[in-house]
DNA sequence: GCAAATTTTGAATCAAATTCAAAATTTGAT
DNA sequence: ATCAAATTTTGAATTTGATTCAAAATTTGC
């Protein structure tokens, strides 16, 4: 029988509108003011709906910062398929990134307080792996490029894994985008466009570990040119800076 | 009349026992179940009398999370002050956040909330003033030692200024910080000590910032013995690792 | 010693998340 | 097509916990 395939696929259709009215109400009011109440309204269901689908409103914000780290995967893959050297495929990475922000400015603003632990642990089990799950394959594409890096010699892990190299871009991006997205934190009027300047600090990494072909990062024509470059090469069909 | 600055100096110690209290209602109970109507209970006071001194829930975690800071701050400033080498000490700040890690294991739990969008725009503009003023003098420190090694010539800033070269590391940090304090996000299992990593990772960017003298980041045994010695030249009234 | 000014108090208020019994709908058998 | 059982939806009622504010207590200035 159909029907309960119908109606499992009416149950994940009606959850993804509360998602897309959740993301809609947090870009238009703010985080600060959502309510359950408003997003049921929104989408004519009652709040007892609501909560059908999430737990609480701090399982739905884990879900909603979930279901963005999605699209993230998404641009994470594209690079992963691209035909570029391993280096030049790590830097696309971040750009992925600098995509995303600009397709989802409100994610890192939720993101940090989703992970935050008064959101995260009064989210349910299951919504905490699904999440975890979400950015799994994130992770995997990064490895992956690491891994090819070494067997083609662009890089030496020098004793770490490909997880722990990993984790240095990692916490770097993590690191600015979270500043970037706290108000007032970093002066902007005299630090210029910030994200830019991660991706100079990313090239000083990637130097660091002697990951070829090196990079002179003093050339702001050339990071440019590069991110310019990877945008049109790999996310032409997206509204590029 | 020495009766005004009396009142304002028990309005000051009062506040610190508030301040304390929240600390340690945190560490017992977790930032998850903290209520205001318990931190003035546990303090002998009327949940009224905490509304003087806190407009609002949110302006306490502010407030807190600046409160932290103090002790950071002073924590970097003896690294400042340490006689070592220009690289030593940038690696030094580093280590003193191993050290606050320690003495303030709640620190950046508390941080990532009180940052957060709902909690920080709910905050009073004079809380949020005092936490932005709670970071300056870090940020300073690191600027001086920045400055310092370009004079010297054990850095080139080839075209950044000093806060810009200075925002590579911190973002490095600060993402560190943020992953070891989410829970379940990376696996400590196959990770391994993830501050340790984040030790190495620095050495790799300061090497790709081609900072004086160079450090063979794979060598473990003198990473660690570094780290030792820091902790021993500069923080040695602490407890150590 | 007293009236005005200031501070403290905590019960009352309020906001918003969450629940759950009743109403509506769907299912499956006849 | 009809009906009873099962499932789903509803939203008013409940609950939780932050916040307020009028009354009580205390301090100040004379």
């Amino acid at each position: 029988m159909g029907t309960k395939e119908r109606r499992l696929r009416e149950v994940e259709v009606r959850e993804q509108l509360f998602l897309d009215a959740t993301r809609e109400l947090i870009r238009q009011e703010g985080l600060l003011n959502l309510q359950m109440a408003r997003i049921a309204e929104k989408c004519d269901y009652a709040v007892g709906t609501l909560y059908q689908h999430f737990g609480s409103k701090e399982d739905l914000l884990v879900a909603l910062a979930a279901d963005n780290l999605q699209h993230r995967v998404d641009l994470f893959r594209r690079v992963g398929e691209w035909r570029a050297t391993t280096r030049d495929r790590m830097i696309g990475i971040a750009v992925a990134d600098l995509m995303f922000v600009r397709l989802y400015p409100e994610h890192f603003r939720l993101a940090q307080l989703a992970f935050t632990e008064v959101v995260w642990d009064a989210a349910s089990p299951e919504r905490r792996r699904m999440a975890l799950d979400a950015l799994e394959p994130m992770v995997l594409v990064c490895h992956q490029i690491i891994e090819e890096a070494e067997r083609c010699g662009d890089l030496q892990l020098k004793g770490m894994t490909p997880q722990q190299l990993g984790l240095g871009p990692a916490a770097m991006t993590l690191g600015t985008h979270t500043m970037v997205h706290v108000k007032g934190v970093v002066d902007l009027g005299e630090m210029g466009d910030l994200y830019l300047l991660m991706m100079k600090h990313l090239h000083c990494l990637l130097n660091g570990f002697g990951w070829l072909p090196l990079f002179e990062p003093s050339d702001d024509a050339a990071l440019k040119q590069m991110i310019t470059r990877i945008c049109s090469e790999v996310f032409n069909d997206i509204v590029c800076r």
